[in-house]
This record gives C-alpha cells, structure tokens and sequence, in this order.
DNA sequence: CTCAGTGAGTTGGTTTATCAAACCAACTGC
DNA sequence: GCAGTTGGTTTGATAAACCAACTCACTGAG
C-alpha cells in the first residue's frame, strides 16, 4: 500500500509526491473542511460527501502522512478529533488557487464561498515569483536539468511551444 | 458516471468541482507532462506510470472537459495528439504550488526539477492577493457567507481557530 | 516482399477500491 | 431505561483500476 511509485522510468517529481499524498478525490475535501474548522468526523462526511468508511481510511492516511492530528478526546470508545498540522494549513495556498481555477474554468456561475482579504477587497490568489514578488506570467519559466541525474526535462527536446516555458518570441 | 455530487446536504464550493475534473490519480500528472510539451499517447504513459487504458480514458475526460485537445494527426488508425487548451494551461499555478507543497512537506531532499523565473532566480511559488498584491499570511482570509443561499460557512460557528481565518490574535 | 519493430490504443480477466446500508458500542438527555 | 446521537466498523454489491496480451496500421531493414 505503500505505493512503491517509481517503478522503471516515471519522472521523479515533487508534484507527484504531493499527489501521493491529497491526490485521490476525497483527501483535499477533506483538508478544506478542516480550514473550516470543523473538526468532527460526521460533520466532515456530510459536508464532503464521502462515505464513511473511506473517510475514516482517508483521516488515517493523512494522519500518517504528517497533514492533519487524531486527538483522542474520548477513551474507550475511541473518539479522536482532527486538526490540521502546520503540513497541512500550508495546503492553504493549493485550495486557493484550485479553487480560483474551479470557479473560472469549471463552474462558470458565481462563486458560492468567498474570502475576504485583509485589504479589505475578495481574495483571488495569484501565483507570483517568491524570489523577486512578480506574479507569474505565460512563459516566464524554464525547466532546469537541476541534478544531472534522469528525472529532469530532456532540454534538446520539448518545453518550448506552448508549454510552461517560452525561451523566445 | 456524471458524478451528481451534492446529494443532500454537501458544501456548494468550486474546490469541489475543480476536482470533479482533476482530483483524481492521473489527471495532473497528465497535465504536467503536457506542460512539459509532451504530446504522445506513449511518452505520457511512461513519464506518469499511468496504465495504457485508464490513461485512454483520462485523455478523453480531460477533453471533455475542455482541459486537453485531442488533434487527430493520423485517419484510418486513428491517431491523437494531445495539447492543452487555455483553460489547461491555467492549471500551472495549482502544478506549481503543489509541486512546492510536494517538496517542502512531502519529500525533503532536493526538488530534482527546477523551474528558473525570467528574473534570473529559481522560481518558488508564492499566493499573493490578487487585489492589493501582498503575500498571504496565516489568518489574513474571513470567510463570506456570499450568496445567503445555503453552502457558505456558518458564521455563529466554525472559522476561527486554528482555521484559515484568525478575527482577533 | 517479408518480417521485426513501434505507436496508439483496445480487450479480457483479475484484483482492488468505492459505496450504501446496516450494525455496534458508548454516551446524552429525559 | 430507552430513544437519539456520535464515531466509527462490517458487510456485500458494484464500479473502477490494473496488468497482460492483442490489434491495426505503419516504418524501416534486409
């Protein structure tokens, strides 16, 4: 279960470790409601809509991954309540911008749940460089080899049409 | 298989149908190979480790739902090759702050893919308010209850803690 | 021309996961 | 002391994932 990935020549990748993790359908519903502060199981299933029985495997496996707690507060019944780790408040920023995503290019209508920012106006999130501030734009990046080692983007060969980077124009 | 999601009493939320389209195993691994400039059936299989059938069948959902092209370059065995569409190609500030997240809580060694912003440095994602452009920091989001239709948080309750949302410190 | 090889899937059969509904065990209110 | 709630686990049915093998058309070597 352990889910022994790479197994012959599949990039290696943090994007896929992440998915390893909140990548199957109910994991990240599951860290949003967290956000929300609800912390009990049964609220937790009706908000998401997983079913029960998934959803304690899910709470198991995110526990064991470092993303959220299992507090006991009630022995024998075992009751346990669930928080988010500081691993998992740092999945804020991928729901903000999943969810700007779902709301422009999947749902078209309004947006049901909005946050306001502190500046006073509704949060967008916007993807900027951390290095020099500036919001990330189409082409703005080039894949680096990075290691030496395989795993890396070929760079004879691909990224340069319309893929993330955009080396002329 | 048109997934009808909010049975009963679900939360009405745009992160929900974002992952109605991606939120499976696949489905962003998908989209980072084609961010890379792959564009063949087989190449995507091999770098994902996806199986050759689900893989059929992920393309084919994934341009159903206006992420992906399929562009026929061959008749008669036909033959795909896959693009993304605009809206896909705004996946990439969710890819890359999932790929930042993968690195910094999944695996702890060195990110073997790089990406270099066009200001010289290595890019990092970072979430800023689309609005007044600042960062965002742990508490800066209240909730709205938006439409005063059901589906927002409940204000009495919830929100508050540890959550996103910090009112008073 | 034949024949091995490749690219892009499809098909068949098996394992695994998902799901809904029922069940359970301890507590809570009355 | 009994109906109701909370937080799950168990039970089968159903769907999906998975793997291996196969097809179909083309490509290049000999």
């Amino acid at each position: 279960m352990t889910a022994a990935r790479a197994e012959k020549t599949t990039r290696d990748c943090t994007i896929a470790d992440a998915l390893e993790v909140v990548g199957d359908r109910w994991s990240l519903l599951v860290v949003r409601e967290l956000f929300y502060a609800e912390r009990r199981f049964t609220e937790i299933a009706r908000n998401t809509g997983a079913p029960r029985d998934i959803l304690a495997t899910r709470l198991r496996k995110l526990a064991g991954h470092g993303v959220i707690t299992r507090e006991r507060y009630s022995e024998r019944p075992p009751r346990y309540e669930y928080r988010l780790t500081e691993a998992g408040r740092a999945l804020a920023p991928v729901l903000l911008t999943l969810k700007r995503w779902g709301h422009e290019h999947v749902r078209k209508g309004a947006d049901p749940v909005r946050f306001d920012h502190t500046c006073g106006h509704e949060f967008v999130a916007e993807v900027h460089c951390t290095a020099c501030g500036d919001a990330l734009g189409v082409g703005d990046l080039t894949p680096q080899p990075a290691g030496g080692e395989r795993g890396g983007v070929s760079p004879a060969r691909g990224v340069g049409h319309e893929a993330v980077a955009r080396p002329a124009r």
